[in-house]
DNA sequence: GATGATTTGTGCGTATGTATG
DNA sequence: GCATACATACGCACAAATCAT
């Protein structure tokens, strides 16, 4: 039995790409946002080298773009681009779903059915008006849809998918009662994937996303 | 009028980028080759910091992987990989068909249709055993489908995915009359993009990737 | 294993480009 | 238009990790 271990030191790029990418999922880094690599390396009190390797990843997967003068912005979607990227996810979710509700062991239906009693707990007592709890529970249930679906090329691409549109998640409960909307949506798309019915699921998540869809559309059309 | 023009200088990075996926996708550098970073920038007489940031974005694409050593080598997908990036084509490329069923003006119609013809020329009169023209169009008639679509994103995701396994694309024409029945299969998907048939299009497609998966997995199983 | 060659990780300097007063 | 400030693109140096002998 080892008592101690020599941890390996963790590369700067590797940690730089992390950081960066957590300031703009958590929404410090806003749509639009300048960066400037000299600035984040004078920060993390590093050399530009690790900061430019991972801004150029950042940039391959989305996050960030770099314009022809080598500005750097955080990507700010259009709603074509949001609507795009729906479109996507509805092809790619539904067929999650379907090779889920395939694929999806008991242990796997109780933790998808865990994470639906939560988000009904949070919506019945949860006074927070931003709903962070609640929203973390639905896009879990994402996720965990996703995990069981036994296709890793699926889950990148997702995941990829996800943390562009992440900074408008919390725009979908602006509205009355969408939040009690998504937890039924959720449970009918549970039912199916615990029947194993794999069309009706796959079905059942194409039309929730859409609704979805047409959700952020409304609150951009109004303005943002 | 300008009588002449000063050319901007083109980026060490996006030349070395290209550079290097070039190699791959034409089959230079094959699945599992080793790369290094010192190496490449001597042979290019450049410095390591452009090939560095050209590596890390062929990393996030997914044609090089870097172990946790450090050690780049070229993406070697198993079966289970190609099986999975195959399930992400159906879904998506079937989108992208009957989006292209209902989006598409009649001139590129008649594109896709011209590249028909030209893939049948191919069949009939070309005795390069490689087939390489052949494979060419074949894979114009997928790329001008998902041109067509005016989806961006799933333009990018599939552009992508497409590079990951264009290696293993000469091993279709292995068997004997596949390119027939490819050439058939291409036919039928045309026939109903034109109808404006965007159900029956997209299901052609998905039908005509399955083939090809197993056709691919032949291959995989009698021993590459 | 010990040694030398090679490679990667990082810091930093210089040239060049861009915004702004 | 010019000067200043500050950004990026690239090259290079050196230490640490790795590989071959």
């Amino acid at each position: 039995m080892k008592s101690f271990s020599i941890e390996k030191p963790v590369r700067y790029y590797d940690q730089v790409y992390h950081s960066i990418r957590k300031r703009i999922v958590d929404g410090e880094l806003q749509p639009g946002d300048s960066l400037y690599e000299a600035r984040i390396a004078r920060e993390l009190n590093i050399s530009r080298s690790p900061v430019r390797e991972a801004i150029r990843a950042l940039e391959k997967e989305g996050l960030l773009e770099i314009d022809e003068k080598s500005r750097i912005t955080v990507y700010k979607p259009t709603l074509k681009d949001i609507e795009d990227i729906y479109e996507c996810r509805m092809a790619l979710e539904s067929l999650g779903a379907k090779l889920t509700a395939r694929f999806a062991t008991s242990k796997e239906i109780e933790e998808l059915e865990t994470t639906l009693l939560k988000s009904k707990e949070f919506l019945e007592v949860d006074t927070d008006p931003n709903k962070v709890a609640l929203i973390e529970e639905n896009s879990r249930f994402h996720d965990l849809i996703i995990e069981f679906s036994q296709n890793n090329r699926l889950k990148k691409i997702l995941t990829d998918l996800h943390s562009l549109i992440i900074f408008y998640r919390t725009l979908n409960f602006h509205d009355e009662n969408r939040e009690w909307v998504v937890y039924y949506e959720h449970q009918a798309i549970f039912d199916q994937i615990k029947r194993k019915d794999e069309e009706k699921a796959a079905f059942l998540m194409k039309k929730h996303l859409e609704t979805d869809l047409q959700h952020l559309r409304k609150i951009f059309s109004t303005g943002l």
